[in-house]
DNA sequence: CTCGATGCAAACTATTTGCAGGCAC
DNA sequence: GTGCCTGCAAATAGTTTGCATCGAG
């Protein structure tokens, strides 16, 4: 707890940027939660907690943060792009309901040997992946079918 | 070939919608191409040929096809939704260079246990996954680090 | 003191939607 | 003929950006 704020210190330090006040809470505010969030989510949960820092400095604070390793994009939800919190946690993925949004974590460990035969056979550096597996939720089974959202652009 | 005219048919027919001249013309174009389209691609490869037809119609054919099966979408890149056609085709995974964007498509059989474990273990009715592999492809190797750009929202 | 960071508001861009006319059935 | 579709243009909504000011180093 509270490394992750060393590892932005050192993200920070190593290129001569600024460690300012609006991004540390921004970090203390997205390892306060373990959700899947939104700028949105962040930008409100912020402000009610009196840190009132603007969506623009959000939106400039998380390809940092991604860059940094502690933070990654899930995936879209309805136009909106959301994320996690990914330091200290194991790479997980995701189950989705496409009828209500409901999303499940599970580990496929196997994955991890995916990574390597595509980084021999074709040369790559591979930083990670992403699986997301979609279908309905049992809630959401015997429901009128209509179309299933797609997740929006 | 063709035949994803009758699958485009079969499924208008079945929910009493109307077969129209644009919907053709856009699973046509879909199928013509081979690659990972957005809206705005599609849009200027019709007009090229003569075939008008408006952005809007585009976007509300889409889910369409996507329900219909024909096409999936794939990503985001830089702010737009990339589709493929997927009638046709084996399902198969993306590996994607972070910095050029290159595309590589190679498929995973094994992930078809994996849907098969979640189905069982949490009653989820699946219907497919999404696996994305991404990383710094052989060329982009060896050049000046900046960070990686996040896929635009 | 200097230059990177912030906040604001305006700009962008992808996508959605209301509406009037057109056409598949 | 009826109601679904289309094109257009206006409306949304998420995200980006220019600029003046602020403040970390």
């Amino acid at each position: 707890m509270g490394s992750e704020l060393e590892i932005l210190r050192e993200y920070i330090a190593r290129r001569n940027m600024r460690y300012t006040p609006e991004r540390e809470s921004i970090v203390r505010e997205i390892f306060a939660r373990h959700d899947h969030f939104s700028v949105e989510d962040l930008y409100l949960a912020l402000r009610k907690k009196r840190r009132q820092i603007s969506r623009a400095s959000i939106y400039r604070t998380l390809p940092l943060l991604i860059d940094a390793g502690l933070v990654a994009q899930v995936f879209q939800d309805s136009g909106q792009t959301l994320y996690e919190h990914t330091y200290g946690h194991e790479h997980h993925c995701h189950l989705r309901c496409l009828r209500c949004g409901q999303v499940v974590e599970f580990s496929e460990p196997t994955l991890r040997g995916v990574e390597e035969r595509l980084a021999r056979e074709m040369g790559y550096l591979v930083d990670g992946h992403k699986l997301e597996v979609l279908g309905t939720c049992p809630a959401c089974q015997g429901q009128v079918t209509n179309p299933a959202k797609t997740p929006k652009a």
